[in-house]
RNA sequence: GCGCCUGUAGCUCAGUUGGAUAGAGCAACGGACUUCUAAUCCGUAGGUCAGGGGUUCGAAUCCCUUCAGGCGCGCCA
């Protein structure tokens, strides 16, 4: 929280007190007015008090105000407002301290204990390796790499994982899918079947294969070589993943297979355990998962007639080993189109014995990739698919990061490629890398004439030199950045940093034209590089948690 | 048929647990560089928050309903 904030609402809260029967602890909102007029802060606390006071809101702020202490003077004005709003206005000189606690330590601002070293982790990506990652995948990929980092920030013991499925039928698929190329190209007559991976990324695994076999699987009959065929694929396609995801910056502490969990009984294991619990029963020749006893609409069934465990077993058993692993939240970062699975998911955690909210599922909609305007089509299994490697080395990864994490997650989102292109000077992450290039150039000037800056020995008289409206409006704003990341991880939405980041920008933008940081007044100049120091500061500090580049020059 | 998501300016999208007069970018139009980076700034215009009903001091936000679009509803993965 920023320190203005918290210096009010404890202000608040002790100004309540005396009004009730008993202490309580209150959630007091403050809100930044839209209009000047109403202050720089602004609370509803009264309107919750009516019923408990029987009084009219306006009457309860009156009262309220009438209590509060500000003995350090951060206030200029308080006054009752509208139907009991109360509006607070700051002494500009209060700001001070927010430019203190970014400068003293500019990595460490914004940072908070909000998770008290809680482990959770964050399971993102997970794509099957039967293909290279689309940009679909790139979005989950960004968004759940931000998360990561917002959540360690805000004082969370952070782990990132990859479920690798590399079990089950798929992977005999995907090894026939290879095979079968592989003879193609190695000029056997030979008809590719349907429902096989059939992308060209296929063809020139086949090559690459050939080449480094010689050949020699060349008319092996399938039975022979499939395993061989199946892990050469599955670990090349995979070693690509991993490779796109360093180059897009996302990088998982763990990569976590299915087939391990298979290897060890894990599913078998998971299913005696909530069996004993009682959500496992027989019926119609099949074993069954109770999950209605959750609020799921059906039960689902965990071991097929055929004796085969189903992939929502394996999800069972995954789940149930995380949390033996001692997360005590998990959260998914699953497409949208998985969202019919939530419930069942949701009703498993719990049938282990962990509450619902242990487990956060965020859905992540569906990109349309569009190419000036037109679909571009996006069939996996015709294999005509732009990936996503394609897309950042097209459009460059800090815009195409700064495009997936400028949405909401659960909205749709068009990503046109020569929008994120020929967009490129108005493109929203240039206009941010912008400010901090030209920032950066401010203080290389500053040092080619000799002007000393060090902000240690700035005292308050010379940050009283900031007086200007647009001054206060930076100080507050850069005050507002904790409360920013709080935002996020209350919410799991990183949406918010972008924007963040776009309107302290458009402000310094604007500030910078009507006025020169570095002028003949030696104070003063001292002062405002202190406030351009601190912005600058908070626009790598927000870039870096966005994963994009903050430009020293452009 | 049932369920989930979405519907806000011409376009792309914000609007944090209900708050005061609904915002930004792009596109359009008109302006601003002898200066620390014009990849910038300033101004104008643009709205029945899909439609209708309800809840209350107060609704883009919550509830009901209609319409439109997307996705999902397997002993598939």
């Amino acid at each position: 929280m920023s320190v203005i904030r918290s210096r009010l609402r404890s202000m608040i809260l002790e100004a309540v007190q005396p009004l009730l029967d008993s202490p309580a602890d209150l959630n007091i909102e403050l809100d930044i007015p839209k209009v000047a007029e109403h202050g720089d802060f602004a609370t509803n606390v009264a309107f919750g008090l009516t019923k408990r006071l029987r009084r009219n809101p306006r009457e309860i702020a009156s009262l309220i105000i009438a209590n509060l202490k500000d003995p350090d003077r951060i206030l200029k004005k308080v006054e009752p407002a509208g139907p009991g709003f109360i509006n607070f206005f700051i002494d500009p000189r209060a700001y001070h301290e927010i430019l203190r606690d970014i400068l003293d330590n500019p990595r460490q601002y914004g940072r908070q204990n909000i998770g008290l070293g809680r482990r959770i982790q964050v399971e993102f990506v997970s794509a099957n390796p039967t293909g290279p990652l689309h940009i679909g995948h790139g979005r989950g990929a960004a968004i759940g790499d931000v998360l990561a980092n917002i959540l360690q920030g805000c004082g969370y013991d952070v782990q990132r994982e990859y479920y690798i499925n590399d079990a089950g039928n798929q992977m005999d698929t995907l090894g026939r899918s290879l095979y079968y190329r592989y003879q193609q190209e190695s000029g056997e007559e030979i008809d590719f079947p349907d429902n096989h991976y059939r992308g060209d990324y296929m063809i020139d695994l086949a090559r690459q294969f050939i080449g480094e076999t010689g050949g020699r699987h060349r008319g092996v009959p399938l039975e022979e070589v499939l395993q061989v065929f199946t892990s050469y694929a599955a670990n090349s396609i995979l070693d690509g993943i991993k490779e796109d995801l360093d180059v897009f910056g996302v990088h998982f502490q763990n990569w976590f297979s299915e087939q391990e969990l298979h290897n060890r009984d894990a599913v078998k294991q998971a299913l005696e355990f909530l069996r004993e619990r009682g959500y496992i029963y027989d019926a119609e020749g099949a074993v069954w998962f109770k999950s209605t006893a959750f609020g799921d609409e059906k039960d689902r069934v965990v071991i097929r007639a055929n004796g085969a465990s189903t992939y929502f077993a394996a999800d069972l058993a995954y789940h149930w080993d995380k949390f033996r692993r001692g997360f005590e939240m998990v959260v998914d970062i699953w497409g949208a189109d998985h969202h019919g699975y939530v419930d069942r998911m949701k009703a498993g955690v719990q049938a282990m014995g962990q509450a619902p909210e242990d487990l956060r599922v965020i859905l992540v909609q569906l990109v349309n990739l569009l190419r000036g305007g037109q679909p571009v089509a996006m069939s996996t299994r015709g294999g005509e698919f732009v990936t996503l490697r394609e897309v950042i080395d097209e459009v460059g990864k800090d815009a195409t990061r700064f495009i997936f994490l400028t949405r909401r997650t659960d909205s749709p989102l068009d990503f046109d490629l020569e929008v994120a292109k020929a967009q490129s000077n108005d493109n929203p992450v240039f206009y941010v890398q912008y400010a901090h290039a030209r920032l950066c150039s401010v203080f290389e000037v500053a040092a080619e004439r000799g002007v000393e800056f060090d902000w240690k020995s700035v005292g308050e008289d010379t940050l009283n030199l900031l007086s200007l409206p647009r001054e206060y409006e930076l100080l507050k704003l850069l005050g507002e950045y904790p409360e920013v990341l709080a935002t996020c991880t209350r919410t799991l939405e990183p949406h918010y940093i972008p924007y963040y980041l776009h309107e302290l920008v458009s402000l310094f933008h604007s500030y910078y034209h009507d006025n020169r940081i570095l002028g003949d007044d030696p104070a003063l100049t001292r002062a405002r590089l202190c406030l351009a120091a601190a912005v600058k500061e908070v626009i790598a500090n927000a870039l870096d948690l966005l994963g994009v580049a903050a430009p020293q020059k452009m």
